[in-house]
DNA sequence: GATGGGGGTTCCCATCATGGGAAGGTCAAG
DNA sequence: CTTGACCTTCCCATGATGGGAACCCCCATC
């Protein structure tokens, strides 16, 4: 399979599969005479499995340190679910700070009369001197 | 007030009152003889203002175009509320998406046994071949 | 007066994940 | 044999921030 085949069979773009090789995170894939690279089944997996972290929010980083565990069959499933945790973890505290910056933001709107006045609390807020 | 100066009273890093400077965010500050930047307190009204939208999660973009906005003593409030109301959706879209995220890794955090043995209902979702 | 330290200045590079695009090679079908 | 769709590598850009080098400036202390 060439690369555009890869990318359409794993949902990763073929810039971001060559992307993938060149900084480690993928083996370099053989290559066909006329210097294509060719993808197996292996490969696709590969691929749809890091298409699949990323969707679930994982760094490059983490999904390195993922694929590494999915490849070793003495793994240790504690090992998967630290790591796991430790980015839900994250997630959440970014989701909560998402939230407070929305909660903070609408309250000042709520008192926003939204006319064409020149009064904002919400301008205030942020030039507040204090 | 020098850099230094100007970055304690506001909470911008020298750093980035530079960079602010640089992509136009904010105008050239006056220079002493040595060529050292200048700033006066409407200067550090304005850092203290960008720094406090920043905290809020606006891009520099949308921070230009509220810096605009506070500039303007006939601007209409509505406008101002519009661009804090769209930001508030796009934040609250990010906290949902990460939220989601988290979501489904706890859940299958949840069913991974967490100790020494390989299964890994982690690593089977993520290497699920449909 | 020399020196040292703590400013400041510019400029380049790195991060993270991704995309755009140029210049050129390869291959199938018309 | 050309055309068009694909592939290759390489460079540049994004957005916000930080690190660090090389150099300049000023003030206090020996």
């Amino acid at each position: 399979m060439k690369i555009g085949e890869a990318a359409r069979a794993s949902g990763v773009t073929a810039k971001m599969i060559r992307h993938y090789e060149a900084i480690g995170l993928l083996p370099p894939a053989s290559r066909s005479e006329a210097n294509y690279r060719d993808y197996g089944e292996a490969e696709i997996h590969a691929l749809r499995f890091i298409r699949r972290a990323r969707d679930l929010g994982f760094s490059l980083h983490e999904i390195a340190s993922l694929l590494a565990l999915w490849g070793d069959r003495h793994r240790a499933s504690a090992e998967v679910k630290r790591l796991a945790l430790a980015h839900v973890e994250a997630l959440e505290a970014k989701a909560r700070d998402l939230s407070a910056m929305a909660a903070t933001l609408r309250h000042l709107a709520a008192h926003c009369h939204g006319d064409s006045r020149p009064d904002c609390p919400i301008l205030d807020e942020l030039a507040r001197s204090n």
